[in-house]
DNA sequence: CTGTTAGCGCTTTCAA
DNA sequence: TTGAAAGCGCTAACAG
C-alpha cells in the first residue's frame, strides 16, 4: 500500500509551492516573505519573521532560483571548464576551485571538452546563457590564431554580460590568469638531471600545439644549451600526453638513441608509461636510465621506483584562480604567477659511468 | 591604446541585449524573435526569420537562461553530487554522468559530500532551488537511520519540485537507482584467493557506516564460511580507504596475524596502500603475499606488481544512471543492477607451502 | 516595519 | 504566419 502511495506522487502532477503560497498563509505581504526569506537586512518584526518563517517551513517552500536570477539579475552559479574531469591533473584543480565557490555558497557547473576547442566555445556560450557569475578556464591551451581570436571575443561577450572571467595557465588570449611557470619547471628538471651528471637526455614530449608543452620543452631545452648539452632532435619524441602515449613514445625512443642515461617526461602519466616501457625492455631505473616527469600527480607515489618530478600546487592553484575571478573585475588585468618546485624521489640517479668514447 | 580601451570595457557597466533589442533591430514583434531563436517548431516566414537571425548575431545575442526556466517552468541543468572529484572512482562516474547530460544538451551541476551527510542534503536542497531537471546521488552510502529518513524526505520533495531523482549504489532510500552488487564482488575476490589455495586471508577493510563496505565484506565471508575457511576477527582490520589507511592497516593486520598470505582489500586505493606496506615489510608479492583489490582503478595497472580486482564498469555506471534519471518518472522505481568481474593481474598467485603444523 | 506595485526577459495562448 | 498581452516567481523601489 505504501508502495502504491509513493508511486502515484511520482507520476502526480506538481504544485510546487511559491512564495505567494508562503505569504498567504503567514497572512503577510510578498514583500515580507521575501525579505524574511531571502532579504539580506534583518527588518521586519520578530512575530511576522516567525509567521513566515514557519509558514515557510510547514509548505517545505523552497526559494526558485531563476526566478531569483532573473529579479536580481544576478545568480550564484559559476562554471568551471577542463580538459577532463578523469585526468587527476584537472580533478586536483577542480578541487581547488569548488573547494572556494562552496566557501562562497556559489554552486559550480563543470565541463569537460576534451581538448576540443569547439566544445570549449560551445560551453562559455552556454556559461553565458546560464548567466554564470564566473567562468574559469583551465583546459585549454590551443594556439591556433583563429581559435584564441574566437575564444577572445567569447570571453569579450561573456564580460559584457557581467560576468567574471579567468584561466588556469595561458590561452593566449588577454584575461585574468593564473600562470604555471612551466618554462622554468622544464627547466629545472632538466637541470636536475644535468646535476646527476646526465649527458645523454631525451624528452618525452606532447602535443605540440599545447602551450604547456611548448614550454616545458623550451625550458628544458635552454637548460641543455646552457650547460653545452647537446639535445639531438630524434632525441625528443612526441606522446600524447597518456600513459599509453609515455610507453610507445619510449619504445621509439630507445631504438634510435639507446645510450640515452635520462628521459624528462612532461608530464607524470607519461613518465608513468616511460616507466612501463623500461620494465619491459628490463632497463633498470635510475641505475640504467633516470626518469623524471611534471605535475606530481597521485600516480607519482604509485610506481616503483616512485617518481621524481616537478610538483604543481594543483588545487591551490585552481583555489587562486577561482578566488581571483570571484574578486571585482578591476582596470587591469590580474595575474598570479606559480613556480613548480623539484621533487627527488627514486626514480633519478646518478648517470652511469659511460662506456668508452 | 589597445590595452587602454579593452580595460575600460572590463568596468563600464554593461548593457546586456534582450530578446527586444533583437525584435526592435529585426523589426518583428517579441513573439516572432522569440520563435525563430528558441521555438521548436518552425512556424516563421522565411524572410522574417532570416532577419531575427542576423539581427541576433549582430548584437551577438544570448538568451536569458533564467529567464527561459521561469517562462518555460523547466531548466536544462542536471545535478551530480559525489564524493569527492579527485577520488577517481567518483570521476569515472562523473565521466559517465556527464557524456550523457552532454548528449541531452544539459549542464551539469557538480558538487563534492566529502562524505559529509549535511552537504549532501544541503546540496540537494540547493539543486531544488535551481530548479535541476534531476539529480543524481552517487556520493554517499550512510547508513544512520535519521539521516536516510531525512535524505528520503528531501529526495520526496526534490520530486515534488517536479525534479527526477536517482542514485549510485543504495542509499538507503527508495528511488531510481543503479546497483552495483558489491556482495557478489566479495564473494568473487575471496573465491579468487581460494582458488589460489589461500587458507590465511585477511580482511583490509573501511569505514563501517558504508553500505559499500558492508556488502563487499560480507561476500568475502560468506564465500569464506562456505569453503569453511576462518575468518578470524583480527582479520579484519579497518582503514578508511585510502592509501595510507591501507598502508597502517597492513602494518597492524601483520603484527596480529604474521601467517597471513592473501589480504584482500576493499578498494584498490587501500589495496596500493597494503602493497607500499609490504615493501617496506620486504614480504614478496605475490611469492608471499597475495593481494586483491577492488574497482580496477587506472592506478592497478600503475604499481608493480599490477593488482588484482575487481572491475566496476564505472562510467558506464554514471551513463546508466545519468539515462535512467533522465528519462520520464514511470509507476515504480527502476533498478539495474551491475556485477563486477575479477581481473587477474601479477599481485595474486599460487599460496606459498604451509610451514608445518 | 510593512505593503503596493512595477518590472526582470522570455514563452505562450489567443486573436487577427 | 504574425502580433498583443498575460503571466512565470521574485525583488526592490516607493509609499505609508
Amino acid at each position: 500500500m505504501s508502495t502504491l502511495r509513493s508511486s502515484n506522487s511520482r507520476t502526480r502532477p506538481h504544485t510546487p509551492v511559491t512564495l505567494a503560497h508562503v505569504a498567504a498563509r503567514a497572512q503577510v505581504s510578498l514583500a515580507t516573505a521575501s525579505r524574511v526569506l531571502n532579504g539580506s537586512e534583518r527588518t521586519v518584526g520578530e512575530e511576522l519573521r516567525e509567521r513566515v518563517m514557519s509558514a515557510a517551513h510547514e509548505l517545505r517552500y523552497a526559494s526558485h532560483g531563476p526566478a531569483q536570477a532573473l529579479a536580481r539579475a544576478s545568480t550564484s552559479i559559476v562554471g568551471l571548464i577542463v580538459h577532463d574531469v578523469r585526468d587527476p591533473y584537472f580533478a586536483a584543480i577542480a578541487a581547488g576551485a569548488m573547494r572556494v565557490a562552496r566557501e562562497d555558497n556559489l554552486m559550480v557547473m563543470l565541463a569537460s571538452t576534451f581538448r576540443d576547442p569547439e566544445l570549449e566555445l560551445d560551453y562559455l556560450e552556454r556559461l553565458r546563457v546560464q548567466r554564470a557569475r564566473a567562468a574559469l578556464l583551465a583546459g585549454s591551451g590551443n594556439t591556433s590564431r583563429t581559435f584564441t581570436q574566437r575564444l577572445g571575443d567569447s570571453a569579450r561577450a561573456f564580460e559584457e554580460g557581467g560576468g567574471r572571467i579567468a584561466c588556469v595557465s595561458a590561452h593566449g588570449v588577454s584575461m585574468d590568469a593564473v600562470l604555471l611557470d612551466n618554462k622554468q619547471g622544464g627547466r629545472d628538471a632538466a637541470q636536475h638531471l644535468l646535476d646527476l651528471g646526465h649527458r645523454d637526455i631525451a624528452v618525452i614530449s606532447g602535443p605540440a600545439q599545447l602551450l604547456t608543452v611548448r614550454h616545458r620543452l623550451e625550458g628544458a631545452t635552454d637548460a641543455l644549451a646552457d650547460a653545452g648539452v647537446p639535445l639531438p632532435e630524434n632525441a625528443i619524441v612526441p606522446g600524447d600526453f597518456s600513459r599509453e602515449g609515455g610507453r610507445l613514445a619510449t619504445l621509439q625512443l630507445l631504438e634510435h638513441a639507446p645510450k640515452t642515461t635520462a628521459i624528462f617526461a612532461l608530464n607524470d602519466l607519461m613518465a608513468r608509461g616511460v616507466l612501463m616501457a623500461l620494465e619491459s625492455l628490463g632497463r633498470k631505473v635510475p641505475e640504467e636510465i633516470s626518469v623524471i616527469g611534471f605535475d606530481d600527480l597521485p600516480v607519482a607515489e604509485d610506481t616503483s621506483p616512485r617518481l621524481s618530478t616537478i610538483r604543481l600546487p594543483l588545487e591551490e592553484i585552481g583555489a587562486r584562480a577561482m578566488r581571483m575571478v570571484l574578486e571585482p573585475a578591476s582596470e587591469k588585468r590580474r595575474t598570479e604567477r606559480i613556480v613548480g618546485e623539484v621533487v627527488p624521489r627514486e626514480s633519478t640517479g646518478p648517470a652511469p659511468k659511460r662506456r668508452g668514447r
